[in-house]
DNA sequence: CGGCGGATTGATAAGATTCAAATGGCGTGG
DNA sequence: CCACGCCATTTGAATCTTATCAATCCGCCG
């Protein structure tokens, strides 16, 4: 998908609003992004963080999320309607992203499994298990923690206040260290059962059809 | 889809289970199913109830849920290979089943937000609501509850005990009252906010490709 | 009619939220 | 370069919700 341009969006800034149509895919260069869902209620849940190289979208036609800059960021997009036409002339580009899409769906499903039964150390932990993850290549077990305290909120499901200390709370067991500004150690104690069997088939990207 | 030969299937019976290898779609002509999750470590979940109409399936090449009958049912299948086929030849029919893919992923992910962040006084009334609006057709504001309190508990992410209570609440309250066996008559109190926001375009069947 | 399993009810306790205050980091402006 | 002020984070204490455990009740089926 010929990306062209790429953009550079601040800190916070908006990428794409929830209701708004969806005009074009996009393709995340550096940085950081969260996937937010706000009712009509107003409370919001962030359902996901998406980071360099993934593909960032919330849906075909309308957007059913907002998309926002946790760090800055540098973002490339491909237009909707050329999506629409490889989808159209090419049967295996099709059929790979509806395998794709199932792939997400089951996800997230899962995602929701552990959001809705796990206590908030488990949920805490199996977060940043998944952020160790995507810094893996640097340096082993070390992880950026981009996002503030109201994000991990939101995505776990939890008050800011509970976030903060069950990080206290990890850092004095030893499982979790400091080492600067926004940069952790992260060394998996024995954490039998919860997580660790979370890391499974995860590896691949949200969504990893960009080819 | 050339849905043939229809199965039944007898309350509790398993349709597919996760981790096997998908060899067909589903299509519901009567009773109830419930999608369910489980993980290494034991716990249960529901991802959803799927009523006469919906097609049912949980991926394309490996099943990530399972599926098991709620009430008798009776089960319409249609070859993974005579799908494929049909998304290969017809862009059409493909990009439907994208757009699909991505309203399912949009309301899991709504899902997502209520069970994570609703009382569970609030996640039950929306689910009340949810059930009540596919008995409409046959008397308005009837519902019939045909899972047990772990299914409705295991799609609530609550204890069984905790939905016994507040469904108790809800009947003490009036909004709730029983009609028969399985029966209710659901009145939705004047409960601005939460609920009855909920129900905007939910309308259409969770998987409406089925043409 | 007896028994079995799901559902209800009650009492208790663990866990998370809430409110409030103190601390700390960071950027700004002097 | 330092001082100030703002905002995010942390910490503390009280409260509320929900889970848990245990006992009883009820409906259903043999």
């Amino acid at each position: 998908m010929g990306e062209r341009r790429s953009v550079v969006f601040q800190k916070g800034q908006r990428i794409f609003g929830q209701g708004e149509p969806a005009e074009a895919l996009f393709f995340i260069r550096s940085g950081c992004v969260r996937l937010v869902i706000e009712d009509a209620q107003g409370d919001r849940h962030i359902v996901g963080f998406l980071f360099a190289g993934e593909l960032l979208y919330g849906g075909l036609t309308t957007h059913w999320a907002t998309a926002e800059a946790v760090s800055t960021c540098a973002i490339a997009s491909s237009p909707m309607d050329a999506t629409f036409r490889l989808l159209a002339e090419d049967q295996a580009a099709c059929a790979a992203v509806v395998c794709a899409s199932q792939r997400m769906l089951s996800e997230l499903a899962r995602q929701m499994t552990r959001l809705v039964n796990w206590s908030a150390t488990d949920r805490v932990v199996w977060l940043l298990e998944r952020l160790a993850q995507h810094s893996r290549g640097q340096a082993a077990n070390e992880l950026e923690l981009l996002m503030g305290r109201k994000d991990l909120a939101d995505f776990l499901g939890l008050a800011p206040e509970t976030v903060s200390r069950t990080l206290a709370q990890l850092e004095a067991s030893g499982e979790l260290s400091k080492l600067g500004p926004r940069r952790y150690r992260w060394a998996p104690r024995g954490r039998d059962g919860r997580p660790a069997a979370t890391t499974e088939a995860a590896s691949e990207p949200a969504l990893a059809i960009a080819s």
